[in-house]
DNA sequence: TTTGAAAGAGCCTGTTA
DNA sequence: TAACAGGCTCTTTCAAA
């Protein structure tokens, strides 16, 4: 699945375009000591292979209009039903991020919303597509997040 | 704090950075309909408000050999002890995300390691610098992350 | 897989409306 | 604020090794 492991040029295009996704080809060629087409064609396959998914501006929830952040656990009302719970959810755009998990629930998701009444009416939107009871954590301030990993 | 709201023309260039981060000025411009100057100069005045606070390529963890993600849950030994968890927490590359929550736990990071030894590494790393006890929930698998947000 | 070169496309500044 | 025009940089493809 993962064929050897990211080669160490590979790696270190893919670090810097984590930490900086509008990086020119030509100082991503300087910084990885390649070649600008060489590198071109080294970001074209990452990309082809998956390896980068794509490229985000990261924004600002408070600016954007969506200053309140929650994280949401679902459990299934009904346990024998299919587990077709991320289908269900999918159309909700509120929700940022959708993990599995192992533990008591069966979900977590990430979401972002406008006010508390925001909040209320997505709890509900989400309990109604897939049909489960749901905890909610709101987040009070966020430190950090989305730093780029350390290949 | 958040001045008027987000012009329309400027949410639409947020929109499509969001969801396109190596989107050329060009592009952009065609897609919100003004010149390739004026696109050029809001992009840069959402960039300096910090409406847009950078770009980054979105990774997958499976193939970067960060398969193994998590959710874990802090609350301070200590009660009485200053609350600069985040600062404390900061060094630790492993650690994407931070989070100040209401509820039963003070704060909740998102994680990504190699193994489960490396889960066990970090999360003593992180009860060592924290002062922390921590509760862990393991993520089975990522139906969907990151998605940009609707504005 | 890498390089270098060349053509085209895009970036970005200064100026004008 | 927006548009335009310029000079310059970057992107992208190609042939060659």
């Amino acid at each position: 699945m993962n064929p050897t492991q990211l080669e160490p040029l590979d790696q270190a295009i893919a670090r810097e375009l984590a930490a900086n996704g509008r990086c020119s080809f030509t100082d991503l060629a300087e910084k990885v000591g390649l070649s600008v087409s060489a590198v071109h064609q080294r970001v074209r396959r990452l990309e082809q292979r998956g390896v980068i998914r794509g490229y985000a501006a990261r924004l600002d929830g408070e600016q954007i209009g969506l200053p309140l952040t929650a994280l949401i656990s679902l459990t299934p009302n009904d346990p024998g039903a299919p587990d077709d719970y991320p289908q269900r959810l999918e159309h909700i755009t509120e929700i940022e991020s959708c993990y599995s998990v192992a533990g008591d629930e069966s979900y977590i998701l990430l979401v972002r919303v406008a006010s508390p009444l925001g909040l209320e009416d997505l709890l509900r939107r989400i309990r109604e597509s897939a049909k489960v009871s749901t905890r909610t954590t709101v987040v009070l301030s966020t430190p950090f997040e989305g730093r780029s990993p350390t290949l």
